[in-house]
DNA sequence: GCGCCGCTATGAAACGTTTCAAAAACTTGC
DNA sequence: GCAAGTTTTTGAAACGTTTCATAGCGGCGC
């Protein structure tokens, strides 16, 4: 199968090569007459152009790279959606990279994106020791937005929710409860937003007289309902428990409060559990979850907003947005009650 | 900031273009140490490979596109991770096109994609109408394969799940029970998954007696939590009432069980509910949901394999696979209890 | 009928790579 | 030191498009 090409449209139409092209990208400057042929010629052979070739004469590639560590988090598919919506609305392609945090192939998957020229790249989260291969792309041109984390520095774009906030709404919500020892359930403290969260949770606390438990400040590499079940045992295997459990995603306190349960205590009662991210499952959950909002669909799409912006703005200025996040209180949260103890 | 272009790199490295793309495309024909040299001007310059060019001169686009339609529901999280295993495996890249159904966005994205000349596309479901473009893009070369979906004939490869038999096992497994009266909440029944899953069930449900009340037999556009609330709502409102419900998918069940318990009814006494798919947060449910499971990281990975097999291998055979689907009880399935009425 | 003007259409160069036939540079063995 | 190999390198053509300076074509006013 031959491969057509813009000449066989020329040919067919009866025009030259350069009247095709013309066609394609400015026809307000082709007779009415002549359009109609081409048009003709290019649906009766099925032509559809290469965008290599067109790439190749300076178009930029309507394509943006979407690095995603943790896609089974339905937070991310959100944040998907959101790129999704702004990239199509401009008519981009997006690349999604969702290889379940190895270093080595998120390496690997950068390169294969800066090959392709893609417009953009925009980024959840970092893999370990991969900082400077995002700080190298941007040094040979290629615009990088961090999305769901505070950048670096002011010469670079980044959305992000503020976690340190958000991490104290949760130690405010709980100690104002009224508990006194709490639990943290905590992703990779390595990653800057878990970092964040505890960091503000902790504030709460200590501003309010709590302790956090030293024997129940976990910390998992994975933030999956796997983790949470494994943290709820190992709660309730040490020497004093709390009244109140922190999760720094929706899918870990969805995963402590199934094991919890499944081991027959009560939630809120026994334990008031709080998450965060407020997925859509949230709500459907056993005892429905209070969980720290982030509005992950907004996120996505102004990343690719300003990633966009980035790629086809001359006079494009970087800017900081951080949203606030906000606390959504469910059944999964209540007073401590004595009794139960 | 000007291109860097292998010509760059043959300079620094006292070479000619030709060795330079020697290098690194063959690189055993090359001496040990000009290739050494050639590596060295490389990274001092920074020098990233343009595959625009590279795929001008007939290399093979390393990219393969995926369509989703339907990307809130989980399910299809796992069948991406399963696409992406197979596709990072062999050295692609996913574009994942995840716009909501809209065919015509649909079509914007299936000419993005042959634009680029993506190696091939997976399919997870078509929109309204666009089967012609699959098909002629097929006819112009392009490799196609339907996930999820029984392929229209033999001259394609798919990948898909008896359908039929998963819902007939929904029917078996509550008539078993002795439910008489049941209700069924499906998707569009144009949709051949959708209108399989129901032939399936009803089959299994007169074969034993029972009767799918005309007035339960629920159709809805979209398949979500929200769908199936409402679906919840209409069923209650009815004038006679099943003791059971099977739904076409896990969201739409999770949504069923949530209202109807909001409501005050009790699952699985007043109402058994099956679901399908078994996403992960069927387990974590109010109730934990009984559900008709799907190998989906498996559709996906096998659905890429054929792709890429298609995609670059000669003697490409087509194939299709079809999954058996299989019955995962949990407590939201029991016998009915008549006291209840 | 001429010179101009405004539309349209043309075609060659350029983009950055790969390929491949041919040249160059080495090795041998004698 | 030379012929015959063998290994390595070379450079020009090709890929399919866009761009842009230039050419062609009508019509218009005089």
């Amino acid at each position: 199968m031959k491969r057509l090409t813009i000449l066989d449209v020329a040919e067919r139409a009866g025009v030259s090569v350069g009247t095709v092209s013309n066609a394609l990208n400015r026809p307000e400057i082709v007779a009415e007459k002549t359009l109609a042929s081409i048009q003709a010629a290019m649906d009766e052979l099925g032509f559809v152009r290469n965008a290599a070739a067109r790439q190749l004469t300076g178009a930029k590639s309507p394509a943006i790279g979407l690095i995603v560590l943790d896609i089974d988090n339905p937070f991310f598919t959100e944040v998907y959606r959101g790129v999704e919506a702004a990239a199509n609305e401009a008519g981009y392609l997006v690349v999604v990279c969702g290889l379940s945090g190895d270093p080595t192939h998120e390496r690997r998957q950068l390169r294969l994106l800066e090959e392709q020229r893609v417009a953009g790249i925009l980024a959840t989260r970092v893999g370990k020791g991969n900082s400077r291969v995002y700080s190298q792309m941007r040094k040979r041109g290629m615009p990088v937005v961090m999305l769901d984390r505070r950048s670096a520095g002011k010469n670079q774009c980044s959305v992000a929710v503020d976690d340190v906030a958000g991490g104290r709404l949760a130690g405010e919500h709980l100690c104002g409860l009224g508990h006194e020892r709490v639990a943290l359930v905590n992703g990779p403290r390595d990653w800057t937003q878990c970092a964040d969260r505890r960091s503000g949770f902790l504030t709460a606390v200590e501003d309010a007289g709590a302790t956090l438990l030293p024997d129940a400040d976990l910390e998992f590499e994975k933030m999956t309902i796997g983790a949470g079940e494994e943290a709820a045992r190992e709660i309730l295997a040490a020497a004093e428990q709390p009244t109140a459990i922190f999760c720094a995603n929706d899918l870990l306190a969805l995963g402590v409060e199934h094991a919890l349960i499944a081991a027959g205590h009560r939630v809120p009662e026994d334990f008031a559990i709080v998450g965060y991210d407020d997925v859509a499952f949230a709500t459907m959950a056993f005892v429905p979850l209070t969980s720290v909002r982030q509005p992950a669909g907004e996120l996505g799409k102004r990343g690719a907003e300003q990633l966009l912006s980035e790629a086809t703005d001359e006079n494009h200025k970087h800017e900081q947005i951080v949203f606030e996040p906000e606390l959504v209180v469910r059944a999964s949260t209540g007073a401590p009650v004595p009794s139960a103890r």
